[in-house]
DNA sequence: TTTGTTACCGAACACGCTGTTCAATATCAG
DNA sequence: CTGATATTGAACAGCGTGTTCGGTAACAAA
């Protein structure tokens, strides 16, 4: 991508984060946005259709980062969602969002999130159905999934709402905690759990 | 109230709801509004400041209405409140939103329901606190508070975007499975299930 | 019925935001 | 150097907001 591309694409990206971080999402203006970002109102629409548009790549950008973990290693949690328990996974999400990467939490304990934890759930949604294949339970397969990818999200926003005082082991208890029941897996032993740290 | 007011008001509300149903709140223009309520421009901002103030009061109206039951016993759910076993008043309110009444389900299955879920939760979490002084649990008080007023929200918001096929007490089955550990009753036995329903 | 009050109407208005267009300018890659 | 591409800034039409105001209709009480 030619490097102007890249340069006007960071600053829109930054200055939204910056601003997702002050104020609800459909509080921001575009032309707060150029503003801030010191770009041009062409360059904008030349990158973003629209300011919703805006926000869905940058969910992408950030739950990328997330999902896929640092870019050296494209892949390495391909190998940790082959884990037989769950809990190393969640507690690296976890982990993720204790070193607020890419200020994500800022994000989160915005006002408005409620865009932003939509798509962070749906992609939440994908990896947990992984985590569930070993997993029995008495409730709807779908419900169960929903549920669990609720309860995640719920999760890190009360963390970021509350200041973020307990640390990822003990966000990570309490989450398994409340979903004890349903995460517990159905036969397998779970060898080596810390390799998948 | 002034009977003409009364119609204005009401003629408002019966039209942000139908719309509400149709899209998103944010797509929803007051002119949209006022057109559907055959109401003058005037008359909708002397009712109401704004679009965000006309939403809060259609919560408010429609959350009383669910919370405090049919208008004839206006503390009928009091005494529900004091069960020893929260099922009856949860499986209540599944009820409510079984019948529908005033359309809620539009507003919960719509697009961009945030806002008014945001309302309906802080509304639980009231009722659940009351419900988790006989019970104790391992996790902190206000996380499990907000984690069951978040599943039920989750539940409700579930159950109406899959059509609503279960029943409420099949629901209520589903919601008392995910949040199970945390609702068992310390001690107390539970006496007259049936006479809270 | 009359009178004073209150709500409604609807048109107009200023304001702000959106998304597009265009010509001029700057940066890129070969 | 040259052609292609990105950026700029200004201008523009369109739309939604929230307010204002004089005229009209419904009300409540004497």
């Amino acid at each position: 991508m030619d490097r102007r591309q890249r340069k006007s694409r960071e600053a829109i990206f930054q200055a939204f984060s910056e601003l997702l971080s002050q104020k609800s999402f459909y509080q921001i203006t575009v032309s707060q946005i150029i503003e801030k970002a010191d770009v041009g109102r062409a360059t904008f629409y030349a990158h973003f259709e629209t300011k919703d548009f805006l926000l869905k790549a940058l969910c992408e950008e950030l739950l990328c980062h997330i999902f896929d973990a640092d870019s050296g290693q494209p892949h390495v949690h391909r190998h940790i969602f082959e884990c037989d328990t769950p809990e190393p996974v969640f507690l690296h999400l976890f982990r993720h969002f204790g070193r607020n990467d890419h200020h994500i939490l800022d994000l989160i304990s915005g006002q408005n999130n409620g865009l932003f934890l939509q798509y962070f759930k749906s992609g939440l949604t994908g990896l947990i159905a992984k985590q569930l294949e070993a997993v029995s339970s008495a409730l709807p397969l779908d419900y169960l999934i929903n549920h669990i990818a609720a309860t995640f999200v719920e999760t890190v926003r009360w963390w970021a709402a509350n200041g973020m005082h307990e640390t990822p082991e003990q966000i990570t208890q309490y989450f398994m905690l409340a979903v004890q029941e349903h995460l517990t897996p159905k036969a397998k032993k779970s060898p080596g759990v810390r390799d998948c740290l």
